[in-house]
RNA sequence: GGGCCUGUAGCGCAGUUGGGAGCGCGCUUCAAUCGCACUGAAGAGGCCGAGGGUUCGAAUCCCUCCAGGUCCA
């Protein structure tokens, strides 16, 4: 075999099928673009899935690419069990060469083989080749593939195996394009067999040993599925190929671990750096190397592509890689921050083939860091949780912790499992994990699983793509589905195609039913980029019947619906109609759209260039950006940026908007947003000519020039997620009434103050810090008032041997005058009870103190409370020696004084 | 989207059937010192996250909302 770098096999991959024709195209996002029933890119195919499904269209038929992958979570969370072996990885990269309708099995075995035995040179004798033959004997057999494989040159007739349904067909869903797969798989030789000694096993492809390893899928798209066990053959055919480029690397390296490549193992040298390890130390702790190894280029990927850690998401399965990665540095002794530079070695051995890396640097490293001190700080709040639970344990003498208590840990504070039980281990206690297991599945369950990701993808998907495939061979629709044009088409006339109500297809809607509604074309701007759906009409041609457009969706490829109300009349499929979008509206958001891409260019140059959008929503009233940033953005750069998108706004820019091809845009230095898709030809949009203030792919809808937004306010600044400031501002008509709102209130609140405008706030200062003195005047002269009333009623009374009963009213007082009454009242007399009362807004309030002795005797203060309360319809309490008590009826206070004395002396 | 936890002085926190809003650090002033640190004394600083409800009375109980944390998908 050719002894290759990895960077060096990607790169001979592309090339190689660039000789052949093909077009190289950059790995999509690891953010899928306009696909929310999949949270990562998890094959190469994603991003042609269009293309196959015939709704989008390339201007080439030939591709090929290294895709990166992102594989964690979905139906199988297996996240535990990443770095445990050698094979698997949250991240990878997938190499494949696609063909949209042109070249077919011929050409695509031949090239597989060529690039591995002749270009890459791995010997002919070691491979197996597998064609698919049902094992269910309804779909043919693939004899092409298998006529195919048995004419290479080198090939062993007997290294061509059939192969089932489970491994050899592949299908996208259960309906749509599929076809039968072919996969080439390497003997590694006896010594690659991991259950040699086995008793009955035998080493086979396909089989369960590691000997015979899978390095390459062919997939020939030849059918449309339309029902269980309806296929029809499709017009064109298409090839799909795939290769894990950690695999094949692993294979020409000749090594046992993925983890051992010149991919990988540069970053496990720096680990070994960090760790001050030997060679052997190594060794023995190789699963945290390859933990750290792994996540750390997964997050390294992901915060580049736009997904910094969070807590809901796409953002918390980083959250949960970077914590695990931090988790298995403290097995060997890396207890500080330490990720960063790990992924510096991750930028370094990628940044060529992902020049994403290198551009957000600082990005990635200062998430990781941060990410991991809040891991730290996490750790250690819910540690002393746990110290409290293990001085419970041993209060109560048990050396179990309950499962559910160690699930509360991790669940509410974020401490994983595994550390409880390592600390408790150390103590000599254990946890119960059965029980934490429960607690985990009740909450599971809890948690409604499911529907986690929102509405989108559902039960109609199935309806409108076989709708929309009906009407396209029709005639009624072109092959690519509605035709879709926001830019132009603000107004169109076209057929009634159909009307849905509630999952069902239906002939006519009447007035008030809630329905969607597919036309030929459409103007109405479907949510994207944050953009929300456009407004409007459809009326019939008569305009008789009417209804308005709410929204719009698109619940399947090609098929873009008006979610509409009938008004007005009432609507029958077939008939033509006049749709138009409400223009008013359409203009606010014009504005706010092009005043975002002012804001996200001033914000760079006011807060950094770290100052990335995190998203984005632009409506007719307001538009919200949030932006990756650490801390709150200070009152004087929030004016700063303000008055920034104000002097663009007044120089009146002409907005630029052009298509262009993908590549050239990104060369020229567009911005291109995370989880957007992004076609071959991308809409570009700048602002400010020569000076470039803004340059961004975007397909929203914007103003001709800057000056058309009028006038932009800043409304809040906050924060939208941990690492993540949202500024809300408005635009024009928002603008102007926000202004004209908030003058009118000014200039009221000067003629409240009797003031000008300019004097107000320190008017309104010199109000507030007088009225505030008054108030503390105003009380301590009470307070004094209080005093002295009582102290001179405290004069008529006599000392006396035994203790004293003293009931009286304190007018002007409040209750913290009255308890500190009691306190003048003990001092006067160490042994009495006091009960003193006043009116506080004409309601009555009774203080009543009983000293210590009295106490000890079995007098209550509460008591003593609650029947002076009963008078006046009330009730209190408190404690022995002093209680409150409250009532309403004012009038009846001294008939309620006299009652609690009599009760006290009768006590006594 | 859902479950759980937390919002009390500038910061870290306590507040136990509902009845005196507190502790530590920090801050201000004074004393002591040639000066600083330490120490001692005095003091300032709180719509107890927001709004509603129950109650004579709510930091405390109930509801809604907001913010932060954390887990599930």
């Amino acid at each position: 075999m050719k002894i290759l770098t990895g960077a060096q096999i990607r790169q001979s991959f592309n090339d190689f099928f660039i000789s052949k024709g093909h077009t190289f195209v950059r790995s999509a996002s690891l953010v899928p673009g306009g696909d929310a029933t999949l949270l990562f890119t998890n094959a190469g195919m994603v991003q042609f899935k269009d293309v196959f499904l015939g709704t989008d269209s390339r201007p080439y038929t030939r591709a090929v690419n290294s895709q990166k992958c992102m594989r964690v979570a979905g139906k199988h969370n297996d996240l535990e069990d990443v770095g445990r072996d050698d094979s698997h990885h949250t991240f990878f990269e997938m190499l494949g060469n696609w063909s949209f309708g042109d070249y077919y099995k011929t050409e695509a075995i031949a090239w597989a083989w060529e690039l591995l035995t002749e270009v890459w040179q791995v010997p002919a004798d070691k491979l197996w080749a597998t064609y698919f033959q049902d094992d269910k004997g309804n779909i043919p057999t693939d004899i092409e593939a298998r006529d195919n494989w048995m004419q290479q040159k080198g090939m062993m007739a007997a290294h061509v195996l059939p192969g089932g349904r489970k491994d050899n067909f592949w299908e996208m869903a259960e309906t749509g394009p599929c076809g039968p797969c072919s996969e080439i798989h390497i003997d590694r030789g006896p010594a690659g067999c991991d259950r040699q000694g086995v008793p009955g096993h035998v080493c086979k492809v396909n089989g369960d040993c590691k000997r015979y390893l899978e390095l390459w899928n062919l997939v020939f798209i030849q059918y449309n599925r339309q029902g269980p066990d309806t296929l029809e053959p499709l017009p064109a055919c298409h090839v799909d190929t795939g290769m894990g480029l950690e695999r094949i690397v692993s294979v020409m390296q000749e090594v046992t671990s993925n983890y051992r490549t010149d991919l990988l193992f540069p970053l496990l040298r720096t680990v070994q750096r960090l760790a001050g390890h030997t060679d052997i130390q190594m060794e023995e702790h190789f699963t945290p190397y390859r933990v750290i190894a792994d996540h750390t280029r997964a997050s390294a990927f992901l915060i580049a592509d736009g997904v910094v850690p969070g807590n809901t998401g796409r953002n918390y399965i980083a959250r949960m890689i970077i914590r695990r990665a931090s988790r298995f540095g403290g097995k060997i002794g890396l207890n500080k921050p330490f990720l960063a530079e790990v992924a510096e070695a991750v930028i370094e051995n990628y940044g060529d083939a992902y020049p994403e890396l290198v551009k957000n640097r600082k990005t990635i490293l200062d998430n990781l860091t941060r990410e991991e001190t809040r891991f730290h700080r996490t750790v250690e709040a819910g540690m002393a949780q746990l110290e409290d639970f293990i001085t419970e344990m041993k209060k109560t003498g048990t050396n179990t912790l309950p499962g559910e208590k160690c699930f509360e840990l991790y669940a509410t504070h974020g401490l994983p499992l595994e550390l409880t039980r390592d600390i408790l281990q150390e103590r000599g206690l254990l946890v119960d994990e059965g029980g934490f297991k429960r607690a985990m599945d009740e909450h599971r369950i809890a948690s409604g699983a499911g529907k986690a990701m929102g509405e989108m993808g559902g039960d109609d998907a199935n309806l409108y793509s076989e709708m929309v495939a009906r009407l396209i061979q029709n005639g009624k629709l072109k092959s690519t589905g509605v035709q879709y044009d926001p830019y132009h088409l603000l107004e169109v006339q076209g057929e009634l195609l159909a009307i849905i109500q509630e999952g069902e297809v239906i002939e006519e809607a009447l007035d008030g039913d809630e329905i969607s509604v597919l036309l030929p074309s459409t103007g109405f701007y479907l949510e994207s980029g944050g953009q929300v759906s456009d407004k409007g009409l459809i009326i019939s041609l008569d305009g008789k019947s009417r209804m308005e457009v709410l929204e719009m969706r698109k619940p399947a490829a090609g098929a873009i619906v008006h979610i509409c109300r009938v008004i007005e009349g009432n609507f029958k499929v077939g008939q033509q109609v006049k749709a138009s979008v409400d223009l008013a509206r359409r203009q606010d958001i014009r504005r706010n759209h092009t005043a975002t891409h002012l804001l996200h260019a001033e914000l760079h140059r006011v807060v950094g260039k770290h100052a990335l959008q995190a998203g984005s929503m632009v409506s007719a009233d307001r538009l919200r950006f949030d932006f990756n940033h650490p801390e709150a953005v200070t009152p004087e750069q929030l004016d700063q940026v303000e008055a920034g998108v104000n002097a663009f706004i007044m120089k009146n820019y002409q907005l630029q908007i052009k298509e262009r091809s993908l590549q050239e845009a990104l060369q020229d230095g567009a911005t291109a947003l995370f989880g957007e898709k992004y076609g071959e030809k991308v809409r570009t949009v700048i602002i400010g000519g020569e000076e470039r203030i803004s340059y961004e792919l975007c397909g929203g809808t914007h103003v001709d020039e800057t000056g058309d937004i009028g006038f932009f306010l800043i409304t809040s600044e906050g924060s939208a997620a941990a690492g993540v400031r949202r500024i809300e501002a408005v635009t024009g008509r928002g603008a102007y009434e926000l202004v004209r709102n908030r003058t009118h209130l000014l200039k009221r609140s000067a003629a409240l103050m009797q003031t000008g405008l300019e004097e107000l706030p320190a008017k309104i200062e010199l109000v507030l810090s007088e009225s505030e003195q008054r108030k503390k005047q105003a009380g301590q002269l009470r307070a004094q008032l209080a005093v002295l009333e009582f102290q001179q009623q405290l004069a008529g009374l006599k000392t006396s041997a035994g203790p004293m009963v003293f009931a009286t009213q304190i007018p002007g007082a409040d209750n913290e005058t009255l308890r500190m009454l009691t306190d003048r009242f003990k001092e006067k007399f160490p042994s009495g009870v006091a009960i003193l009362a006043t009116v506080i807004e004409e309601k009555p309030a009774i203080v009543v103190s009983v000293s210590d002795d009295l106490v000890k005797k079995g007098l209550h203060a509460g008591d003593l409370a609650k029947e002076a309360a009963a008078k006046v319809g009330g009730s209190g309490g408190g404690r022995p020696n002093l209680a409150q008590a409250g009532g309403k009826d004012a009038g009846k206070l001294e008939e309620a004084l006299e009652a609690a004395r009599k009760m006290a002396q009768q006590k006594i």
